[in-house]
DNA sequence: GCTGAAAGCCCGTCTAC
DNA sequence: GTAGACGGGCTTTCAGC
């Protein structure tokens, strides 16, 4: 990728609110290169889109916990991801390699809606799960610098 | 929360740009007391900012990983985040309960720049590692609904 | 805490290079 | 691919309730 297409990356990164106007400015590009750099960085998909951040405890989520998941039968089709993309509690969900086949990262408001996610998660998905319980998050979704 | 909050978060969580102008209709609120609203969430640390969500491939990043991490002397001072907060493959660093005291994810571009990662955090850090490298990630940073 | 209005700035587009 | 300009819309602030 090109460097000012970086640098315009980088800068909606760290505030994705930042006007057009300000990010010429920082760039050294106009406004309406701006514009159109960005309207193209959306659709290529390097820019999926923009949200902003919320404290999870604000909101009535203090409770983070990692999941990892691994099918009953190993035989069967694999569809994990498809039964559990309907439970908003999950945050994200990653197939990864080693001992278990995905991992979720969930968060909720006690311990016991932990335990019937638990429950559900196993039961929709026909896995078995490993929980690890997350103490405190010193930091979280830093913006990678390329 | 109150209702009202609680419906802008939700908005401006699925779309950080969304303009005062637009939440205003989508919350029947006057242009000026949603924003007046949302200044109130930023100062109060309930949105704590905005980003543009990046797709980590298109940036360089494609190879996605979780290091559980451990000291080698626990009776040690515990300043692993601290040690770790310079680098910026770094993404997110949870305190958890478990085997493991922490667990960090990371993003980087090639296998060798993970073992070189492994390396430094394990010096900088005093820590033993282990790994879980992320095949693919069927969905993530999925906004909390409340 | 909400409304409504007013001034200034930004967005989005178009034209020209 | 970029610069400059223009109309409409948005942001931001300030009385007033």
């Amino acid at each position: 990728m090109e460097d000012l297409d970086r640098q315009i990356v980088q800068l909606l990164v760290t505030d994705g609110r930042m006007s057009y106007t300000d990010l010429g400015k920082a760039t050294g590009l106009s406004t309406s290169a701006v514009h159109q750099r960005v309207r193209r960085l959306e659709q290529r998909g390097v820019i999926r889109g923009y949200a902003a951040m919320v404290d999870p405890e604000a909101v009535g989520l203090p409770l983070t916990a990692f999941i990892s998941v691994k099918p009953f039968d190993p035989s069967a089709p694999d569809d994990v991801p498809d039964r559990l993309s309907d439970i908003n509690e999950i945050e994200a969900c990653h197939s990864v390699a080693g001992e278990e086949n995905y991992i979720l990262k969930v968060r909720v408001g006690t311990p016991g809606e932990l335990e019937h996610l638990l429950s559900r998660i196993r039961t929709l998905a026909g896995v078995s799960t490993r929980t690890t319980i997350v103490l405190s998050t010193p930091y979280e979704a830093r913006p990678p610098l390329t």
